[in-house]
DNA sequence: GGGTCATTGTGAAATCCGTAACAGATGGCC
DNA sequence: GGCCATCTGTTACGGATTTCACAATGACCC
């Protein structure tokens, strides 16, 4: 239905639910697209018009009531249930991954851990017992899964996405440095520290006329 | 002098960078736009077009040079030299971050790390001794430090923040759920998988006619 | 050394996205 | 109840980014 919304808008959304949840615990009940942009370091005119693919929540005069707004932006993300989510590759990262408290109460639910290490297998992690990776084929098709993060090294990561996406996973959350290849209609999303920081380097240059 | 390159750009060209270190690492010596796009899922107008910002690297009728463009790439994101980052928060991301092997290689050095629970200071993490965040303003004086990597809870992230502005940090890495306010001339990039995981699941929801 | 083939570099066109601006609606006030 | 100040929703515009398409160039071969 709702086929032409741009995807720097929906990734803009999280961020407007994530101040909103911020502006209901502080006890506020209305907020401008002025206000909000404030917060975001957004024009307000960019908060109306990507609310507006979606519909009409404000009043004029007034502005967005918060728990509201916030209400049908979770509905609109699909942040009114919870996710069913395997995790692969429970090295140091994927330790800390599966055990930060900041995914559950987001709705996201990490169901099951696996890694290829026979060692560790049968560990308890983050409430989950560790899998072997063998096994996680069968797993994602007796249990429903939506998504799939991926902790492995870079070397690992392309089969892991592989099986991931032959087992009928639709979105992936990419730690490895590398780029994943999955066919049109598997989302997927990166997360890479070190690439971040080469891009702020470049920025630093900028401004160092002197050193280099 | 070049300060029309728009942003998206300056975030494509470290993910060539990396693959053309994978290719060179594989043997490769030379890589058309077309074979550099289709490993990392980029046009191979984009990949010229970006590239023509900054000079003429290729060869009609050849392509690149994987080193030379590799060695051109690195010394236009400032990655010919290494950079010095202070690390501020040590729970379980920052102990995570602290150990992780991947940002010395290319080239950042995590020199300090910073911690307000006065329990953990003194304490060894990834070569380096935990100080107390007290001490983080006198450090970053007479040290000279580049980049800032914020891993302390959200409600503490914006004073953190403005303690590494103030003292004359450049490029912040935040990995607090929140957006931090800075003054123009000082880089931030965010990494938030919570965030990444919610604009995910709209598209999973868009290609789920059935539940709901 | 000329012909062929592949591939770059780049303007021009097309598309995408953000901003501006304002008509219309709402609440508050007297 | 009418007036005023405020703020939304939306359209139109302009700028930014991507894609297109092709002339120019270099490598290779015979
Ligand atoms: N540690 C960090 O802070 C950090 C930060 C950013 C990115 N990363 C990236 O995340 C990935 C993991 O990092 P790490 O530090 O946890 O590495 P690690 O070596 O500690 O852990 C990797 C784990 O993956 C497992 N594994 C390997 N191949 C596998 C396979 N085919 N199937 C299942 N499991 C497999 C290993 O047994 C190991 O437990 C790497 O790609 C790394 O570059 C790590
Ligand atoms: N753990 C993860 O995998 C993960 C993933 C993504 C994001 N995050 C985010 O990263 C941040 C840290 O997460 P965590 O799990 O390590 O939390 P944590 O509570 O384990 O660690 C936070 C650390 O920050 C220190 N701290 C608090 N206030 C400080 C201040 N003003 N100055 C210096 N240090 C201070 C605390 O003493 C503690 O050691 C949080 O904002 C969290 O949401 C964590």
């Amino acid at each position: 239905m709702t086929l032409e919304i741009p995807e720097v808008v929906i990734n803009r959304l999280p961020v407007y639910a994530r101040a909103l949840a911020d502006l209901a615990d502080a006890g506020e009940s209305v907020v401008s697209s002025q206000a909000l942009g404030d917060l975001l370091d957004v024009t307000p005119a960019q908060i109306r018009k990507d609310l507006s693919y979606f519909g009409r929540f404000g009043k004029q005069g007034r502005g967005y009531n918060v728990q509201g707004l916030l209400a049908r932006l979770r509905e609109i993300l699909g942040l009114d249930r919870r996710w069913r989510v395997v995790l692969v590759g429970v090295g140091r990262l994927g330790q800390a991954i599966a055990e930060y408290g900041g995914f559950s109460p987001q709705g996201f639910e990490i169901v099951a851990v696996f890694d290829s290490d026979r060692e560790s297998v049968g560990k308890p992690i983050g409430g989950a017992k560790i899998r072997h990776s063998d096994d996680l084929d069968a797993f994602l098709r007796t249990n429903g899964v939506d998504i799939g993060i991926v902790a492995v090294p870079a070397l690992a990561a392309q089969q892991v996405v592989d099986r991931l996406v032959k087992a009928g996973i639709q979105a992936i959350l990419n730690y490895a440095p590398m780029t994943p290849h999955v066919p049109h209609g598997v989302t997927v999303r990166n997360i890479d520290p070190v690439l971040a920081m080469q891009s702020m380097t470049f920025y630093i240059k900028q401004r160092e006329p002197a050193g280099k």
